[in-house]
RNA sequence: GCCCGAGUGGCGGAAUUGGUAGACGCAGCGGACUCAAAAUCCGCCGCCCUUAAAAGCGUGUCGGUUCGACUCCGACCUCGGGCACCA
């Protein structure tokens, strides 16, 4: 054993070990429990971030650990390998999509080989790879025939200079990233997957993920977002019959979950997109300009939210369904087409939004519900959240006094009496629209044919194979361009026909890569028998950025799956952990009128001022130093010029410090602050241990424990070694609380550092704990731990050693500390047998001097006892 | 705007089911070793008042429940995640 820690050849050591011995390659073993631990798949942006590291660390200890309980783990990995960087590249580069890529991920698999995580790299698949997308093909051909994927028109971010349609992250302040111009809202045809088929499954379900994070579970359900209400129809006047030229259709139809406030509607309100305003716009020039004017800006709901409330009136009427009333239409830009009918009934009285609106317009307010309690009989002038309050209704002829459930009863069934209500669930959750007019991704497999129509690609021209040698400019999409690609015959009757040119969302193709690893080298079928030994996935690791969108789209492809029979399980992550993000100070600098520049917290450095605040600087290329400011913690990003490259701490630290820092440093979920010192303090760590084993190690081989023959202090330092091992297997198995795992194993390191003990049997119970202490830190840095659990004499590996069960008769106590309270506040210390009744307890902490004290001579009024723990004497 | 989180010493964090607030680490201070520095080892380290001890105060703010609250309840403030075409 060398006497100092040389990380890179430790590593390198361990890493060929397992290479030769094809560790972590695993195979179907229905004798065993099964564990398949899964980490998100990175996109191949070029190289790992923080963020990977810390998601790929978390997977990995847990994988480790469990194989060492056992357990037959599988851990995969694989390249999220469509999207838009791989465009924004080739735009600025030049360089095809396709090639940039594969080179990314050639460059990040070697960063995380390098990173010694226990991944099965036979599994390894990327999702721009034909093998992989044309089940994505297939399965949406499969949804098509059962109606589950369809197209209608859908409305997208369109930059009219560089006449292309641009995602929400291109558009920045209603503006094109690249063009600068204000970006419009325009309707294309688009694939649509019927995800509200489901809603009412995946919202019910979340019941049956007990081990998921409980606020995933709110907010996928808040996003499901089901409501019971009432679908009702005003009738349309004669105005707005002429006006809609549409004799079939019988009156205004709107969603509402306040059926009761019915009475209290005195306007109606339909969205800028809406058939009726449209109409109206016909004959009203300024109606024609608001609605237009409603079509600019983003189509983001944050933005939409948060603008202010517009409207103008249409000028057209409906009828109020039960009294008749001409109630005038409006068009209002808070009103979504997207949900419900795109129309709502406008009750200022008891809705804060139609509050706000009919303020603005000096439109009625009629109050039509009043509380219980008597607290108010009119709605006032100033909007109040009571208001919106269920009660008692009143001004609402004969549906009068009644509570709300009553209300909402009789005034349905007075609507359905009228063929004009009923009684209807409605869902926020909207279809999921994949449609992408975008080069880089799966090509969608349908065939638009002059004289069939749209035509599904026949399954034995499956995959429909994206040419790779495209390189798109920023000005649409290039497969639009590429006659080889679209130009095709139809498959029905053979003429000319031109092949669909958008591609899928890339959420399609993280939909189900878990499932694939499975069975990544299927020819014949999407997925295979193997799935059912390792689906679903037992514990999942990603970042709560994907608590909603990716989580929820995969649970519903895997149900689609299910009912194809692809699959016979529902729910595909048994177990999910959500990690935080990666943190680091962001120092910036702004010349005036110039752009702000950003600096790497690495070249900053910190001083005292005259007035000893600190001062921030960093050297400047031409002359002395430049003052930068502090602007605090902030995600690590590259606009911010705040990350940490994680292969500059492998190459100086070495993969076991990068891995205990990012383990150590705070609870997975929470967020993680970057710290040079830390990263310090962790390398620290590993040399101590290193440092106490090979001092162990040089006195010779300790004769084998006699644990009936130790002293106190011997039985101590065994003790603290076995509750370790406890607490260890708990924090990361349970709790996976992987900071304060490691704290026990340096507590245990600290007990063995001040045994200062050459006996024999003093030796022997070192020998021990260091052994438990390399055990049990092996998960988190399993390079190190492999080379001085070799060098503690052992004759099997590491990575095939099991988690030992701590033996009970070393943790047994004799005596226990109980702690004395007075009145709550803590005043003393008593020290009983282990086994010491309530009664005894008691009188011990009574009889404390210190206690006596405070108790002085009041009488005791109570005396609380809390075994093992406390005594709280009440006076 | 809506939905979901988080706030504890100089700093990261611990306190697992309502029961000793500050484990472990970082930084700092003092000491040992060294010609010296680095590394390493030992000790101290919430605030306040103190020579010291003891007392008092203390988990974002305000209020409540309880013998007892970082933990539960209500209101507020600040910071962060998501909002359907970033992944």
């Amino acid at each position: 054993m060398q006497a100092s820690y040389d990380a890179a050849a430790v590593e390198r050591a361990a890493q060929e070990f397992w290479a030769a011995r094809r560790s972590f390659e695993v195979r179907e073993d229905p004798a065993r429990p099964k564990y398949y631990c899964l980490s998100m798949f990175p996109y191949p942006s070029g190289r790992l971030h923080m963020g990977h590291v810390r998601n790929y660390t978390i997977g990995d200890v847990l994988a480790r650990f469990r194989r060492m309980q056992g357990y037959n783990v599988l851990q995969p990995m694989g390249w999220d390998a469509f999207g838009l960087p791989a465009e924004n590249a080739a735009i600025s580069n030049g360089v095809p999509p396709a090639r940039w890529t594969r080179q990314n991920i050639d460059y990040m698999r070697a960063q995380m080989r390098a990173l010694g995580f226990a991944i099965d790299w036979s599994r390894e698949l990327a999702t721009c790879d034909a093998s992989y997308y044309r089940w994505n093909q297939w399965l949406f051909l499969r949804m098509l025939e059962r109606g589950i994927a369809y197209r209608r028109t859908g409305v997208v971010n369109w930059d009219p200079v560089d006449q292309t349609v641009l995602a929400n992250e291109q558009v920045i302040d209603g503006r094109g990233w690249r063009t600068g111009a204000p970006v419009e809202k325009r309707e294309i045809p688009m694939y649509y997957l019927n995800i509200t088929r489901y809603g009412e499954e995946l919202l019910r379900a979340l019941d049956g993920l007990p081990e998921w994070p409980e606020r995933v579970r709110v907010m996928q359900a808040n996003w499901i977002g089901r409501s019971e209400g009432c679908e009702v129809t005003f009738p349309w006047s004669a105005d707005a019959r002429a006006a809609l030229c549409d004799a079939a259709s019988p009156g205004l139809r709107v969603f509402t979950t306040r059926v009761d406030t019915l009475f209290g509607v005195t306007f109606l309100a339909v969205a800028a997109e809406h058939p009726l305003a449209t109409a109206a716009a016909r004959t009203r020039p300024a109606l024609a300009d608001f609605v237009e004017a409603c079509r600019r800006g983003s189509v983001m709901e944050a933005d939409l939210a948060t603008q202010e409330k517009k409207g103008m009136p249409t000028g057209l009427h409906a009828q109020h369904p039960l009294t008749g009333e001409a109630l005038p239409v409006w068009v209002a830009n808070y009103v979504l087409m997207g949900y419900g009918e795109g129309a709502v009934m406008g009750v200022p009285a008891h809705d804060e939004r139609d509050f706000e609106f009919a303020t603005r317009q000096g439109l009625a307010v009629r109050t039509v519900v009043v509380p219980a309690d008597g607290s108010y009989h009119e709605v006032g002038a100033a909007w109040q959240p009571a208001y919106a309050d269920h009660g008692m209704t009143v001004n609402s002829g004969e549906f009068c006094g009644l509570d709300f459930d009553g209300a909402v009863e009789r005034i349905t069934a007075a609507l359905e009496e009228r063929g004009l209500g009923r009684r209807r669930v409605q869902f926020r959750l909207r279809d999921w629209g994949i449609s992408r007019q975008r080069y880089w991704g799966c090509p969608i497999p349908v065939i638009h044919c002059p004289a069939c129509g749209t035509v599904p690609v026949p399954d034995e021209q499956l995959p429909v194979v994206l040419p790779e040698d495209l390189v798109p400019d920023g000005s649409g999409n290039p497969l639009a361009k590429s006659a080889a690609f679209y130009v095709c015959t139809c498959p029905k009757c053979g003429g000319a026909a031109r092949r669909e040119t958008d591609t899928m969302d890339t959420f399609v193709d993280s939909s189900w890569y878990y499932t694939r690893y499975a069975c990544p080298d299927a020819r014949a079928a999407m997925v295979d028998a193997r799935v059912a030994y390792w689906l679903p996935v037992d514990q999942y690791i990603g970042g709560i950025e994907h608590a909603i969108l990716h989580l929820l789209y995969s649970r519903f492809w895997t149900r689609v799956m299910r009912d194809l029979g692809e699959v016979s399980f529902s729910e595909p992550f048994t177990r999910l952990l959500t990690q935080g993000m990666v943190l680091n100070h962001v120092y910036s600098y702004q010349p005036e009128g110039g752009r702000k520049r950003y600096f790497n917290p690495a070249e900053v450095r910190t001083r005292r001022g005259a007035d000893g605040t600190a001062v921030y600087e960093v050297a400047a290329a031409d002359r002395g130093t430049l003052q930068v400011v502090h602007e605090g913690l902030g995600k690590m990003s590259k606009s911010s010029g705040n990350g940490v490259d994680p292969q500059s701490l492998v190459e100086r630290y070495g993969a076991d410090t990068a891995r205990l820092f990012t383990m150590f440093a705070s609870p997975p979920e929470q967020t993680l602050e970057w710290s040079d010192e830390g990263v310090q303090g962790a390398a620290r760590f590993i040399r101590r241990l290193w440092a106490a084993v090979y001092e162990h190690v040089g006195a010779g081989a300790p004769p084998p424990l006699q644990p009936s023959a130790l002293t106190g202090p011997q039985r101590e330092l065994r003790r603290t070694a076995h509750q370790t091992l406890v607490k260890v297997a708990d924090d990361i198995g349970r709790r996976h609380n992987f900071n304060t795992a490691i704290a026990a194993v340096m507590e245990l390191l600290n007990a063995v550092a001040r045994h200062d003990d050459g006996s024999d049997a003093g030796r022997a119970v070192r020998h021990e704990a260091l052994r438990i202490a390399v055990l049990a830190l092996s998960p988190v840095t399993p390079h190190v731990c492999h080379a001085l659990w070799q060098a503690l004499g052992s004759q099997t590996a590491l990575v095939d050693e099991r988690w030992p069960q701590a033996d009970a008769e070393a943790l047994r106590q004799d005596s226990l500390d109980i702690v004395v309270q007075v009145n709550g506040k803590l005043r003393g210390r008593v020290t009983v047998p282990a086994q010491a009744d309530e009664a005894t307890v008691r009188a011990a902490a009574l009889a404390d001097e210190q206690v006596r004290r405070f108790l002085a001579d009041k009488p005791v009024r109570r005396v609380i006892v809390v075994p093992g723990k406390l005594v709280n004497v009440v006076v």
